[in-house]
DNA sequence: TAATCTATGTCAGGATACTGACATGAGTCA
DNA sequence: TGACTCATGTCAGTATCCTGACATAGATTA
């Protein structure tokens, strides 16, 4: 029945099952982070930043899978709340290291234990066979993904 | 070294390994639809109705990950340029059945080419079993965190 | 040194998707 | 039958993110 001419066969496409969970994960973020006036992107770019202090705007872009005229809007927005601090000049080059605030950490550590709240319950009934299991095969993915998208 | 105060360590964490594959899945299903001038969700609205013919503009939107407003407004621009044809009254209810047109048909091929090609890549250097595990794995992410939405 | 290349920060405009809101049709229940 | 609930299609406004473009700083190369 589900079987069309030669066409992708959704219900069985690792592809498709990707995105759902994508989807899945993201909706559930926004759930938690909503009531604290945050939205993905905002989380990211701030645990990001207590991981490693002094990332410049283009980085944090990458790291949160965004362009770096989003993430420059959103780092704008920030510094102008007083979550995180740029120098007025840039120390060597144009890049501008970023750094959260104190207020910026207060912040950070309610999105994390709602954000963790999420992480755990997405665990929820995998053995750590499974978690580790799940965890080579997603980079797996995507190493397959990047070589081919310039390297060839 | 990745060890901050109660954070959540983005190396190690399974949703932002989850967000990572699917960004790069997007990106690569983008750089081949491209050239067709068709989007992701473009290509995901034909696909649901060659598998599914018949199917409503919300039933569509829940399979594309998208609001039924994105995919009406999705849906009009194909019946304008001819991809697919929905009646002018519902035969029953409000729901419209949408069906492909022979060149909406066409048009998918095409694409549904292009998009093999990157769920093939995806897959390269993955066991069968490795390939079932993730399917099986993901399935178990997904159900845990929709159980949680509005489950309790 | 001079030329070229690459990466960065930033501005402007446009594409895409979402939230809010409304009217309508179907199912449920008293 | 009538009140209620729910899902649907659709319009309008808004938010979010992206593409295109520019000037500039550092690295690379001749």
């Amino acid at each position: 029945m589900s079987q069309n001419g030669g066409g992708i066969d959704l219900d069985k496409s690792l592809g498709y099952l990707l995105k759902e969970a994508s989807s899945a994960l993201r909706a559930a973020m926004e759930e938690v982070l909503r009531p604290l006036g945050m939205s993905v992107t905002h989380y990211s770019c701030l645990e990001l930043l207590a991981q490693r202090p002094g990332l410049s705007n283009s980085e944090l872009a990458r790291g949160a899978f965004v362009t770096r005229q989003t993430m420059n809007v959103l780092l704008q927005a920030l510094e102008r709340d007083g979550y995180v601090t740029r120098p007025a000049e840039a120390p060597v080059g144009k890049v501008l290291p970023t750094r959260l605030t104190p207020r910026g950490r207060r912040s950070l550590e309610k999105a994390t234990i709602a954000v963790r709240s999420v992480e755990v319950r997405m665990l929820a009934g995998m053995t750590e066979t499974e978690q580790s299991d799940a965890f080579r095969i997603l980079q797996s993915m995507i190493r397959s993904l990047r070589d081919g998208n310039d390297g060839a």
